[in-house]
DNA sequence: GTCTATAGCTTGATAGAC
DNA sequence: GTCTATCAAGCTATAGAC
């Protein structure tokens, strides 16, 4: 008790991350989270109005974590930006051989509420995704090739198409022929 | 009445695929199939043992319409394979662009189906995308290029990541960022 | 092979005490 | 802000008639 209102919300959110993620969102229930949680149902619904604001919440939270993993794959390989593009790739391929990886959250929770598109956890999984995507492009830019926001884009597809492909075949090495591909496009050519 | 098995069973699952692509899997109930398909529960019940089983035989019924679909969006373009590959992302970009396109039904599946690693439509989902990819596989080798196992699958990670950012971002542009990239993939070089 | 009817459980959300 | 208690509706699956 006494517990201030800002852990328990933080508490809730990292219950539903959990499960969410874990067992997807659809499956997982009220009832779960609150015992994940160790809180109530009623405690979740003082924080939350509603289901869908949980979910809208379990993505926000996820974007900042999300983003630094990424970034600091990239930034932690030693070399030129292909190299690094590479690193990024390696380093995503690693962490996708473990059995807790389940795909990206975002990918999956737009999968799963593909049906209702004016859910509001949407525009969370677009922004989350355009922001890396505008991150990548000033790394781009800055080496001085040309078009860096195809090219960011392009890196982008490769990085949700091997996220995609993974978790259907379990197999990293999608992961890796995609950041061969990835470190080509952000090569000089002669 | 007087109705064979097999179109019962067809006319099932083609409400299935309704509400499973439309709406989701975990969001349709077995009620809601019953009623589309204008036959009661227990019918589908003695047509499929389970809803895992009608979710699997929902993936498998999809698998040879969207091979099909897709192999023609590349064989009717003219001009070489890169201006064929190409060709398939435009069509794609252009299926993309109406409201009933609503991502990749496999990757849909497999992403709401993550929790569940052990079930039947997983490898359903798999063997789909290997089968595009052999097939792929084939046309590039057919022109000579080296490496074309290499290019089919990062031509397969191009597609799946512009159906995974465009179910995101509701922009078909990703798919022809993608295209280029593909094209790119499957060109020559001097 | 298809029906009516229902079992048995889980769901998202709420009432009201403290 | 968190609790106990509970609702009405929904869920997958089954029993048994025809």
């Amino acid at each position: 008790m006494a517990r201030d209102a800002r852990s328990t919300r933080e508490q809730i959110i990292q219950a539903a991350d959990a499960l969410f993620y874990g067992e997807g969102i659809r499956s997982s229930s009220m009832d779960a989270i609150a015992a994940k949680a160790s809180v109530t149902k009623r405690t979740i619904y003082y924080h939350f109005p509603s289901k869908d604001d949980l979910i809208a919440a379990y993505l926000a939270a996820r974007d900042e974590p999300t983003f630094a993993r990424q970034a600091a794959w990239l930034d932690e390989t030693k070399g030129d930006l292909p190299a690094q593009v590479l690193g990024l790739f390696e380093n995503l391929a690693r962490a996708m051989n473990t059995p807790r990886w389940k795909g990206c959250g975002f990918i999956r929770a737009a999968a799963e509420l593909a049906g209702t598109p004016a859910h509001p956890a949407r525009k969370i999984a677009s922004a989350h995704k355009k922001r890396f995507e505008a991150w990548l492009e000033d790394r781009i830019a800055a080496t001085g090739l040309s078009e860096p926001a195809l090219r960011a884009r392009q890196v982008m597809l490769l990085l949700d198409g091997a996220a995609a492909q993974v978790l259907i075949h379990r197999d990293p090495a999608y992961a890796l022929a995609a950041g061969q591909a990835a470190a080509a496009l952000v090569t000089k050519t002669a």
